[in-house]
DNA sequence: TTCGTTATTGACATTTTTGTCGGTAGCTCT
DNA sequence: AGAGCTACCGACAAAAATGTCAATAACGAA
């Protein structure tokens, strides 16, 4: 009987890396899985470390499902911030514009984490992403250079139709039998006659 | 020591009322807390009986879940197919038809349903969706009075617009501080001139 | 090289959730 | 009233998930 020493040496990161490592893993997951798939043992096992590592890192599995939100969040809002639509863009800017925000909602589960965010909905978790929406909201408005208001309605109809799209489309069209993409395609060309109209 | 006899009688269903009662006790929990709360333990006291009714019932808790999903689809379903929109019929007839699609996906939760299949994604419990979702394009599609290939891409987009704005549509409001239903309002004003100058 | 720090881990403990089982009680039928 | 059926329940067992702890092993510094 001899003391079987592990073959696999251990890795050992910096905190930051660890946590990064962790945190990627748990996303990858959410994205193709789904949240209940979030627990302690898969996301151990998809980052390639022991449970007890990802406690030590994190504190609770609560507290690792908390710190993706924010990452998540955090990626989406630079994503969205690096978009720039002037108002006096020409229309083809604008349409680059609201395909890049469609396409940070579909790509890298965006929509997911909405989704996710909209039926989990623990009061304390909101706090982010109301922080998150404010200052998108408020830059955009800022460089919208139209009244305030009917910005703000251009950014809630925008938003709310890239998550709705980013998340249902794929799947909707997929079971009417249409190509992938249809739906993006269908209703980004309905929002851009809707602004040539408002603007001209 | 004495023995202690309950003091509330118990209540005796029928199998079928007993299925309901416990069914529509989760949808609320689904409703208002997320598919996260539809633990046995919850869905029993929500329903008000003990666990083991559920189980006695259903089998197995994802078994309840599997059902709940069933029931509310085909609830959705039945929504959808009450809508008649001929597509010869004056516009206001189609603002209603329409009205009342936003409406079956908003209210009632509709919406978070389909972001809980979303979400979930077991492919076993897929069949039934894409059945349902055949029945109604068929019968959608078949009276529509258009080339069929538009009037999916009309369905496509009507319906994807409808369950992301259900879903997205009050949070997003809420949180860029709009009146209730602006998003909505948003959208359908869109959707109806687009069909219209379509038509047109 | 030696030492201190700490990221990492397996084994174990605790909590949570699900499921089983024998008996109880409401209902119907005779 | 009595008997049979079965919905219902409490108590317990099993499984699953989370969290604790002491020991180990990388790595940088002395």
């Amino acid at each position: 009987m001899s003391i079987t020493k592990n073959d696999t040496p251990r890795v050992r990161r910096t905190p930051e890396e660890s946590r990064a490592n962790i945190l990627s893993a748990a996303e990858s997951l959410l994205v193709q899985q789904g949240p209940q798939s979030l627990r302690l043992a898969d996301v151990a096992k998809a980052a390639g470390v022991a449970n007890a590592t990802v406690l030590h890192h994190f504190g609770s599995i609560d507290a690792v499902q908390q710190a993706l939100m924010e990452r998540m969040i955090a990626d989406l809002v630079d994503s969205i911030m690096a978009i720039e639509i002037p108002a006096d863009a020409p229309a083809a800017a604008r349409a680059d514009g609201l395909k890049t925000l469609f396409d940070a909602f579909e790509t890298r589960g965006a929509a997911r984490l909405a989704a996710w965010l909209e039926l989990t909905d623990e009061t304390s978790r909101l706090t982010v992403v109301r922080q998150a929406v404010q200052d998108v909201a408020q830059k955009k408005i800022s460089n919208a250079g139209v009244p305030s208001d009917s910005a703000e309605d251009l950014i809630l109809l925008s938003v709310t139709l890239a998550v709705g799209v980013g998340l249902f489309g794929p799947s909707l069209g997929k079971l009417i039998g249409k190509p992938e993409g249809r739906a993006r395609e269908l209703t980004l060309q309905m929002l851009l006659g809707h602004l040539e109209r408002l603007a001209g």
